[in-house]
DNA sequence: TTTGAAAAGGAAACTGG
DNA sequence: CCAGTTTCCTTTTCAAA
């Protein structure tokens, strides 16, 4: 694939990926641009969707979401419907950070985050396996994060 | 867990979790607070380490990252030094966003991001397969992404 | 596209209430 | 915690190359 972006455009992301509050004017220095040629780069960027959005990543364990599962989920019934709905129910719950559809042998992978073990059990038994469709639910369960980025390599 | 935050501190973070472009001026006005107080309320939240980092969020698909997997991985030796050091491994590999260890039937759960299956497969081959203790790997990949969220709710 | 410069607006630091 | 003020810095805009 053809990246529509030239060096300025790719040393930008990489910066603005570990750290969006950097000015125009620090990567203007960085880069060896004008200021005005950063700010026009960065607004082309979020026009062409390039950077979707600019937020703060908070500590997990500090705002009490000590717990991360991965629960890979079985469906019973395989219809468009079946799927759509079980995805559109599982957005909802607030516990789930992400919801993927997988290839293989599980229908879906979600991201659960909870406080803690227990608050992980009462979401599985009163949400996640309330919802019609679901067959099997396997857990499991992050002992230690050792590398977490958001940012991709350019 | 009791959080050490009041509702103000708790809605300046689901808002910047959502937009971390807003300004003090405009939480200010949502929130009913001076600038003042907002300023300094954003101040401790960075400074206690609520507030981890400030990035841009990219559309994987526009820098040429198509193909999710998660990667199942088993090793061969379960020692401390076995485990540390696969994760230094691991963690230097570009394609890995992140890793996790994990209870259950698995050693650890590896997040992977290339550009497509020759990619993925060129990186189980040539550096995953490729460490010392990697007893098995099983490879789930992501057909599509109903839900992904960075920030969590409060 | 890039640039420098000007205009507009926000952040930071401080006061006194 | 807030309103107001001053200073400084950044963003935004624009005409010209």
């Amino acid at each position: 694939m053809q990246l529509n972006l030239d060096n300025v455009d790719i040393e930008i992301l990489k910066f603005l990926q570990k750290d969006a509050t950097l000015t125009n004017k620090e990567l203007a220095f960085k880069l060896n641009k004008s200021i005005a040629t950063i700010h026009e780069r960065i607004r082309r960027l979020k026009e062409q969707g390039y950077i979707m959005r600019i937020v703060a990543i908070l500590d997990r364990k500090k705002v009490d979401r000590n717990l991360i599962a991965f629960s890979h989920v079985f469906l019973k019934a395989h219809t468009a419907e079946a799927l759509g709905e079980f995805e559109n129910e599982v957005a909802k719950f607030s516990e789930v950070m992400e919801c993927f559809q997988m290839t293989g042998a599980y229908d879906f992978i979600l991201r659960i985050a909870t406080s803690d073990m227990d608050t992980y059990h009462l979401f599985l038994r009163n949400k996640l396996a309330t919802l019609p469709n679901v067959s099997t639910v396997q857990s499991f369960f992050v002992l230690s994060e050792t590398k977490s980025d958001t940012a991709y390599p350019l």
